[in-house]
DNA sequence: AAGGTTTTAAACAGGA
DNA sequence: ATCCTGTTTAAAACCT
């Protein structure tokens, strides 16, 4: 029954082979995303197939038509427009140029391109991005429009009528709430897309010009805009509105809104440091020099500091410290910028919440069929952290298209357009038996860890973890320290909703490794057999070490050493002692942040490693950087981020949600066939 | 590139 | 006979 399935997936049908081939593609490099999307043809009857690769160049051909009138206005408007858009098809077109173009498609084109169904997923979604993007712009330009009236208006009336102070602070505090809606239109782009990035909705390619986040934010400002924000900030200088009782904002602190920016650029960057495939920095970035990186201040960025309306220019480091400290420092003005910025970024972190929302009714829309409603809002870095292409033919290898809930393979039915945007946008992946140490690499919002537990329970997604350290974890997280068979079957199935379906293949490969590796240990019960672990051998059993910070692993390494002959209760909660350290060190790793085994692993390998060999602390490892302590110093450890993986071994024996003893079916290995 | 690790599949045995 | 538990082998993928 199980022989059979491999083989007949591989010759199963060719749109089958097809996808899961290139997904395996897509997994390894990301530059071959776009090969995928451009060569890959529409699953259709051979019948059909040139008929619908008519309709398709047809409803490209559209596509492209609106592209190039973008590109022409744009080029009316005097902004440098890329110039690969004219050889590639619409999914290609760099987001920036529709940012940057007033176009929007219109309802009907849009339903015209939509009835064709011949666009693929990817590219309708592109489509559909930059006209969510085209409308922001719209709506900024039209505020901008009414602003500067306004404004002028008011200049006027200013001049005009005598100089009364009530007018005055009148008009600074319109002046500030303009300033915070510029900054706040504009900001409000830059995250759009980088939620829809966050989301894994939006990629972009390797090969083409990524989206240039700041090159963008300025493009999108005319200068004159510019000009007037510098107008106002200068006119509220010299008006010194100290008393400001526009804000109802108390500015205690100046880190409260310095420190908002700085988690962005935190965010941001990780990103753009992964495979690429989720970048969005700009290759200019790319290029930037060491020495800038090394000084990366969210103030400060090609050449130029960043302080809201400043933009002066510091050719290095050094003197945009000089230039921030004279022209910054902390006085009213600064104060009051301070203010504005964090009503900017509180509005953003609403709006960015809203358009989340949306995003996710939007897919839950479009995808009817085979979404993972809880899939959206999980921290993008699990998506690329876990599995799936292979491990979804792999564990389910009939998974058809109707598959509800598998994140399989990037198979395209023709039918089902839109279904992709999951399946391959959402789960671009990385290989399945991906170890922990790939996913140092891999960033994460801190925000979303905590999350992270629940995220596994909910979404079918395997978790990055080998199956001897879920089967660990779930011993250890028992009281006695101690599980049966089904017992540990029901952990996992009460934890990961990846594992409530195929429950033959992984209760299978639990077995075979509680057989295999001697660190389980199995032991005679008055009611039958239980399993433990012997921790020492469960060290042993992982020599993947952690190199890098001595300090940290030395800190640890005294108390490891008396601790290693103790039973693993005792060891467990030793590494729970220490996990503050390592959280704040593994915050830019969403597998490590995420669960309290990965995290007590990577302790007891690396203090393993130390022990049996301490001056071997192999160098050179990306993994390192993210236990770095320079990550530490640039994240404040926050409560909640240092509890976030603990959370899961708190919670997760009273878990409402399962009934303990109430094992999940067995799932036919075969369910999705007909 | 080799060798170790992990996953998956499967055969088999013993007990309930 | 069937299911569960446990062991073992094998192959492939993955990782260092």
């Amino acid at each position: 029954m199980m022989q059979e399935s491999g083989p007949e997936t591989k010759s199963n049908g060719s749109a089958i082979q097809n996808g899961s081939s290139s997904g395996n593609h897509l997994l390894e490099c990301g530059g071959l995303r776009e090969g995928r999307s451009n060569g890959e043809a529409p699953a259709v009857d051979v019948g059909a197939a040139d008929l619908a690769h008519a309709q398709q160049q047809q409803a490209l051909q559209v596509a492209r038509q609106l592209l190039l009138q973008q590109q022409q206005q744009q080029h009316v408007s005097g902004l440098k427009s890329p110039k690969r858009n004219d050889k590639q098809p619409a999914l290609q077109v760099p987001v920036s140029v529709a940012m940057m173009t007033p176009q929007v498609i219109t309802p009907q084109q849009m339903q015209q391109i939509l009835q064709q169904q011949v666009l693929s997923p990817q590219q309708l979604q592109v489509l559909l991005q930059q006209q969510q993007a085209l409308m922001l712009q719209q709506q900024l330009q039209e505020f901008y429009k009414k602003q500067q009236e306004q404004l002028q208006l008011q200049l006027l009336q200013q001049q005009h009528a005598g100089k009364q102070p009530k007018e005055q602070q009148q008009v600074a505090t319109q002046q500030l709430a303009f300033q915070q809606q510029l900054l706040q239109m504009q900001q409000l782009q830059q995250q759009h897309v980088l939620s829809l990035q966050r989301q894994g909705l939006l990629t972009i390619q390797p090969g083409q010009p990524a989206l240039p986040l700041q090159p963008l934010a300025q493009g999108m400002i005319p200068t004159e805009l510019q000009q007037l924000w510098k107008e106002v900030t200068s006119a509220h200088t010299a008006e010194e509105t100290t008393g400001n009782n526009h804000s109802s904002l108390d500015l205690t602190t100046t880190c409260v809104s310095s420190s908002a920016p700085s988690k962005t650029s935190l965010i941001m960057n990780p990103h753009a440091s992964t495979n690429g495939q989720l970048s969005v920095h700009t290759p200019k970035r790319e290029s930037l020099s060491h020495e800038e990186h090394s000084h990366s201040h969210p103030l400060y960025g090609h050449g130029v500091c960043k302080w809201p309306g400043c933009e002066a220019v510091c050719e290095d480091f050094q003197s945009f410290l000089k230039h921030l400290n004279s022209e910054h420092a902390l006085d009213d003005r600064s104060t009051a910028q301070c203010r504005v910025q964090m009503q900017v970024v509180q509005q953003l972190e609403l709006q960015l919440a809203k358009d989340k929302e949306r995003l996710q009714a939007m897919m839950t829309h479009l995808h009817v069929k085979s979404t993972e409603p809880k899939a959206a809002p999980q921290p993008l870095n699990l998506v690329s952290s876990v599995t799936l292409s292979k491990s979804a033919s792999e564990a389910s290898p009939q998974s058809l298209p109707h598959t509800p809930t598998t994140p399989t393979a990037p198979i395209t039915p023709v039918t089902q357009g839109p279904s992709v945007i999951t399946t391959t946008s959402m789960h671009t992946v990385g290989p399945i038996r991906r170890r922990y140490s790939d996913k140092y690499n891999v960033p994460i919002s801190s925000a979303d860890i905590a999350q992270n537990q629940e995220f596994y329970k909910n979404a079918e997604v395997r978790p990055p973890f080998t199956y001897a350290s879920l089967i660990r974890q779930a011993i250890l997280e028992s009281p006695e320290k101690q599980l049966t068979l089904n017992e540990i079957y029901n952990w996992f199935t009460r934890m990961f909703a990846y594992f409530r379906r195929n429950a033959a293949t992984w209760k299978n490969a639990v077995r075979h490794n509680l057989s295999l590796h001697k660190c389980f240990v199995r032991v005679e019960n008055v009611k039958g057999a239980v399993w433990t672990v012997d921790e020492v051998e469960f060290q042993k059993r992982r020599p993947q070490k952690i190199s890098g910070n001595p300090s940290l692993i030395k800190n640890m390494q005294s108390s490891h050493a008396y601790c290693t002959p103790l039973n693993a209760a005792l060891q467990a909660s030793m590494a729970d002692n220490s996990i503050p350290l390592y959280t704040t060190a593994s915050m830019g790793n969403p597998a490590l942040g995420n669960l309290a085994s990965a995290i007590r692993e990577e302790l007891n390998g690396a203090m393993e490693h130390t022990n049996s060999n301490e001056s071997d602390s192999s160098p050179g490892r990306s993994p390192m950087q993210a236990v770095h302590p320079v990550h530490v110093k640039e994240e404040p450890l926050d409560p909640e981020e240092a509890e976030g993986p603990l959370s899961l071994v708190t919670t997760a024996n009273h878990s409402p949600d399962f009934d303990h003893d109430r094992d999940y079916e067995d799932e036919p290995v075969n369910e999705d066939m007909e």
